[in-house]
DNA sequence: CCGGAACGCC
């Protein structure tokens, strides 16, 4: 008997011989129900019926000639090959895979090596490793397909990689198959060594100069951004197809930096005169998208449309979250709409960039018979969290339950930062506790759901958690130091200790933590540590010159914010809306009203930037306390969207250093319509009208303030006095410390040295 | 047996 073994290319010589497309299919029809009823038969013609079925797409319909022709009992028209084809149309669902597995035994097909091959690859394929395995053990003499089948049916590369190992030491031959499926298993860094051996390997054995071997070992080396080997395997092969191509522009458009190699390769396939095809489009799509170039993706956008694969699903998905990037959301609705078929991940696409319709997307999706994956719920608990809608949140979170997608972690770690907007930190701790893996990210949305929650300590904790049990990355540093820069009561010696780690697993030049290291030291006082932190960042990005602003301005160094701020320009970094709050504070600060009126103007002529409320609040601040309060107020009311409460009660506080009543009354009138239950207008109000003596008014608000039960709030603040336990905690007329004594007669004698020195400072900006 | 697309922790 002689072992006919059938594999992907004999299918497509058959189906190339017969060039059959799916009209041809249809009217062949007829043809199919002649052949029922012709005696004298064999099984080529329903073999080449079935691949031409398949070739169309359309595999249900090979498996209904199939099962029509066992239904008959034409069994002489069935042969091995047969067999093997149905097999391959068996995607997905797994009943009509058994069903020819069990024919396959009653029939005696099963004792063909390519039957049982047929077989495995149908059960890897289903997610029934297993039961392939159990095949294969039993096979007396495994081929080298059989082998390769199993080898691609790992789900862990570790497994994969070991499985290699072993055909090697009983030494199977590799065949190219064999070494494409083995380098696929190496795509990530653990893979690393094993990939190079491979390597090695192809070369030796002379199999380079296959394609299929090429073409993994390009998509190897680009994933792990080694593009320059990826180009070196890609220029020596002799021979390449339309997927070495797309493997190399696909690495290209995956590291950030070479998103022009992309467009330039796509450019250099069409002057050769290459198929494009729907993957070449793409990943040029998606290359324009990582480098938001809109014009670039418009001009792909038209090849495609003109080459026929303007409405193939995964080229509109790509174009729809490039156009999404592009900040042009209005043209990827319009993409979307257009698509023919959709599948979960355009849904899941538009679910994340329509944040404010994710819920009745999702409902949409769900309705067209669309099921949702860890992505999708990922996108959609996401735009929930953004937008607060609280209940939604829970009813997602119960839907996960039942869906069982709370055993994905990275569903899981989306909750916790949900909850965490949410401000329920129990509920975040909750799905924390009862993850069933813990990675990193789900450390990382705990503590940065602490640090938000103004739970710093919790946060602090949570970073100790991690360094016992895993790896903290970049985000986990930039948390926890958020939670010690915003708290004063959390002693400046745990984000010494966070420093200290940060240079243990070197991160101290990743510019993320190094921006949130400096701004820490900033925000708690520490500003030579902010400085030489800076000073020893080597790349200094955006954010390091915004942190290192920030931190010089809370310090209220006039001359060093101006110097450094020039040097960011002149460095040709440009400042956002952070960087111009700090410079205008500290020119408030410092009195410097006139240069900060220049910049204040020049942030949208210059710099295209539009004032916040924050802004206008510092400009407002700055003219108050030079007393220029008209100018002030006319500044108010130009506020778009009108004034917010810190504006009003900056003006306020002006209001009454400069003891103008009149227009203090108008400001405290506002305030107290827009925030009832504050005291601190009351409070303001009150001292200003002391200050005037008008005591008669000072005795209406304060029965004012009784009657709708407006309490004066207590100061609190804390003093850090060196050791982690030491943080004192102390209130306005608190004497309960027992050096209290000391403690005041030392804060009176730098309250008058402060008075001298400001004395001093506003006599030299006079002159 | 090789190539592509969506998401989350600063």
């Amino acid at each position: 008997m002689i072992t006919r073994q059938l594999n992907s290319k004999t299918l497509h010589g058959i189906s190339n011989q017969l060039s059959i497309n799916l009209r041809r299919f249809h009217s062949s029809k007829h043809a199919h129900q002649q052949l029922d009823n012709n005696p004298h038969r064999n099984a080529l013609p329903i073999n080449r019926l079935m691949v031409s079925a398949i070739t169309a797409k359309h595999p249900f319909e090979a498996l209904e000639i199939f099962r029509r022709h066992l239904q008959f009992g034409f069994l002489n028209d069935i042969d091995e090959v047969t067999l093997a084809i149905a097999l391959k149309a068996c995607t997905g669902d797994q009943t009509p895979g058994r069903q020819i597995h069990g024919f396959a035994i009653t029939s005696g097909f099963v004792s063909y090596i390519s039957v049982s091959n047929s077989l495995m690859n149908m059960y890897c394929k289903s997610g029934q490793f297993d039961k392939a395995l159990c095949i294969f053990n039993n096979l007396n003499n495994p081929d080298i397909v059989s082998w390769n089948t199993v080898l691609s049916g790992f789900e862990k590369s570790d497994d994969a990689l070991s499985f290699a190992l072993r055909m090697n030491l009983i030494g199977v031959v590799f065949d190219a198959v064999t070494y494409s499926t083995a380098l696929s298993f190496c795509l990530d860094h653990e893979g690393f060594l094993f990939g190079l051996q491979l390597h090695s390997l192809i070369v030796k054995f002379g199999l380079d100069s296959e394609v299929y071997v090429g073409n993994a070992l390009i998509t190897m080396y680009s994933r792990w951004g080694r593009l320059v080997e990826a180009r070196r395997v890609f220029d020596e092969m002799p021979n390449k197809d339309s997927v070495s191509w797309n493997a190399i522009l696909s690495g290209y458009t995956q590291d950030g930096d070479y998103g022009v190699e992309a467009i330039l390769a796509l450019i250099e396939m069409m002057r050769k005169g290459l198929r494009l095809d729907h993957v070449s489009f793409t990943s040029a799509a998606s290359a324009c998208g990582h480098e938001k170039n809109l014009e670039l993706g418009k001009q792909i956008h038209g090849v495609s449309i003109k080459m026929g694969y303007g409405t193939h699903v995964s080229v509109g998905n790509v174009l729809m979250s490039t156009y999404s990037k592009c900040e042009v959301t209005g043209d990827a609705n319009k993409v979307f709409r257009r698509m023919h078929d959709r599948n979960v991940i355009s849904w899941t696409t538009m679910i994340s960039m329509n944040r404010e319709d994710a819920v009745s997307l999702f409902k949409e999706m769900r309705l067209d018979g669309v099921c949702p994956n860890d992505v999708t719920f990922i996108g959609l608990i996401h735009a929930i969290s953004i937008g607060n809608l609280v209940k939604e949140g829970r009813m997602i979170h119960g839907l996960c339950i039942k869906t069982n997608f709370l055993s994905e972690p990275s569903v899981c770690n989306c909750l916790i930062t949900m909850y965490a907007r949410f401000e329920s930190m129990q509920d975040s701790e909750k799905v924390f506790d009862e993850l069933s893996c813990r990675e990193i990210i789900s450390w990382n949305a705990l503590i940065s759901g602490y640090a938000q929650n103004g739970l710093s300590l919790a946060a602090v904790q949570a970073f100790f958690g991690v360094i016992k049990e895993s790896k903290p990355n970049a985000y986990t540093f930039g948390s926890v130091l958020n939670a010690v820069g915003a708290a004063e009561d959390i002693s400046l010696k745990h984000g010494q200790r966070c420093h200290s780690h940060i240079i243990k697993v070197g991160l101290d030049s990743d510019p993320i933590v190094g921006s949130a290291l400096l701004d820490m030291y900033g925000k708690r006082g520490s500003i030579f540590e902010s400085q030489r932190v800076f000073n020893e960042t080597q790349e200094k990005s955006e954010f390091a010159w915004t942190a290192i602003i920030s931190a010089l301005a809370r310090h209220g160094d006039y001359e060093s914010v101006m110097n450094q701020f020039k040097e960011m320009e002149n460095k040709g970094v440009r400042p956002d809306s952070i960087t111009f709050l700090s410079v205008l504070t500290v020119c408030g600060r410092n009195g410097m009203i006139h240069k900060g009126r220049q910049l204040f103007d020049s942030m949208l002529k210059d710099y295209h930037i539009e004032p916040s409320p924050d802004h206008y609040s510092c400009m407002v601040d700055m003219l108050g306390r030079v007393g220029r309060l008209e100018e002030a107020e006319e500044l108010v009311g130009q506020i778009p969207g009108g004034p917010g409460l810190s504006v009003l009660q900056s003006l306020l506080g002006a209001c009454r250093i400069h003891g103008n009543v009149e227009m203090g009354e108008r400001i405290a009138d506002a305030l107290m319509k827009m925030e009832p239950a504050g005291s601190g207008s009351y409070v303001l109000m009150s001292n200003l009208y002391a200050e005037k003596g008008d005591w008669e008014m000072v005795a209406i608000l304060r029965k004012g303030m009784k009657s709708k039960g407006v309490r004066k709030e207590v100061g609190f603040s804390w003093a850090d006095v060196g050791d982690i336990d030491g943080l004192h905690g102390f209130s306005s007329g608190d004497n309960t410390h027992p050096r209290s004594e000391e403690i005041y007669r030392m804060a009176e004698c730098l309250g008058s040295e402060m008075k001298y020195l400001n004395s001093k400072r506003e006599r030299a900006i006079a002159l």
